[in-house]
DNA sequence: CACGTAACGAGACACGGTGTCTCGGTATAG
DNA sequence: CTATACCGAGACACCGTGTCTCGTTACGTG
């Protein structure tokens, strides 16, 4: 399908938008969002502006896309076998994707964004990064086959305090990551006993 | 103090600073955040550019004053005398301030601007109007004097969950205030027996 | 009452980003 | 070999920014 439609004339260089990807990466460290311009990424990317406007049609669409990975990847803790580690292990890589990552910067920029723009709201909805990083250890966690809580509520409640906290600009230092999650895990326990 | 600073000349306007507030009102609710420019918001009050910059120096600045006193007063929910009762009424009124009201449109926007602009996120924890209001109700439910639980990571616990959920965009239908509110106050009891 | 002073509304100004358009050039299908 | 669509480059009109300059106005002081 795709192709089909490209079937005529010089197909899109995948090196430019390869080249555009890696240039938001780099000007996302070097010179932050807030900063960051159609402009000059396609200056940075050595790109026409049109090539860029080809593939994606706003600045948020390309963060997002040279972001979505990494974040996944910086979320995925690996299973210790103890139900609280893991928890433990998940919300510390969480403050530290929000507080220290570009990955994170970017997507609390995008996240910031979708609060008053639509378009930018919906492109955060189709991956919902932070809640299927979180759903893989609660599944991990909770052993029963139906849980007897839902597994949103379930999210809310696990990445809900500690997004808060540094979203609302709080000292990342003073969150205690073992605090919130024997918080948690207890009252999954109360929910659900044995 | 401030009266020596400007005690020559012509004194500054208040009838021009309060057309300024009520015009961003408006514009707030006419055209939303996004769409509302220094330019614009100076045409509506009626009043000169330099006027405007005179008193606040970006329109966030101008946004956070004309809505943080509606946000402290939507927040506020009279006390019922029962600690679950008063929390439904603040996690509904929270959930009805972040998706319905304009101050929580305002403030959703600020916070937004907070994540990739210092500037704004210093102006808004220069009063924590979430925070705030939550340990008016915290401290009403909590009836120790030393509460074993700090202030602020009850806050977290309280807020969070539904402050996630309407951030990254979940539907508020979808969300129960009194399970959040059970919820928290299982947590809060577990901690602190009696 | 006159004078100095600073804020007033209005708008000109240079600057920079936006998104579109046009240019000559180039890679691919038929 | 021709048609086509993308390539990098940059011109373009548009808009918002923040500063500056008008002539005017309200208040303090002498």
């Amino acid at each position: 399908m795709l192709e089909e439609r490209g079937r005529v004339g010089r197909p899109r260089s995948e090196r430019a938008r390869a080249a555009v990807l890696h240039a938001v990466d780099d000007l996302l460290v070097e010179i932050g969002y807030a900063a960051m311009t159609m402009k000059g990424i396609a200056e940075k990317a050595g790109v026409g502006r049109q090539t860029v406007y080809r593939w994606w049609s706003t600045k948020a669409e390309i963060l997002f896309e040279a972001s979505a990975a990494d974040a996944s990847h910086e979320l995925a803790v690996e299973p210790t076998g103890e139900a609280l580690d893991d928890l433990v292990a998940y919300l510390e890589a969480l403050v530290h994707f929000l507080t220290r990552s570009p990955a994170g910067a970017a997507y609390r920029a995008l996240l910031g964004e979708a609060q008053h723009d639509v378009a930018v709201a919906e492109l955060l909805a189709s991956k919902d990064i932070l809640g299927d990083s979180a759903r893989t250890v609660i599944e991990r966690v909770v052993r029963e086959d139906t849980p007897s809580i839902p597994v949103d509520l379930a999210t809310a409640l696990l990445i809900g305090p500690a997004f808060f906290w540094i979203t609302s600009g709080r000292d990342p230092a003073r969150l205690v990551a073992r605090e919130l999650a024997e918080t948690f895990l207890r009252e999954l326990r109360i929910r659900e006993p044995r």
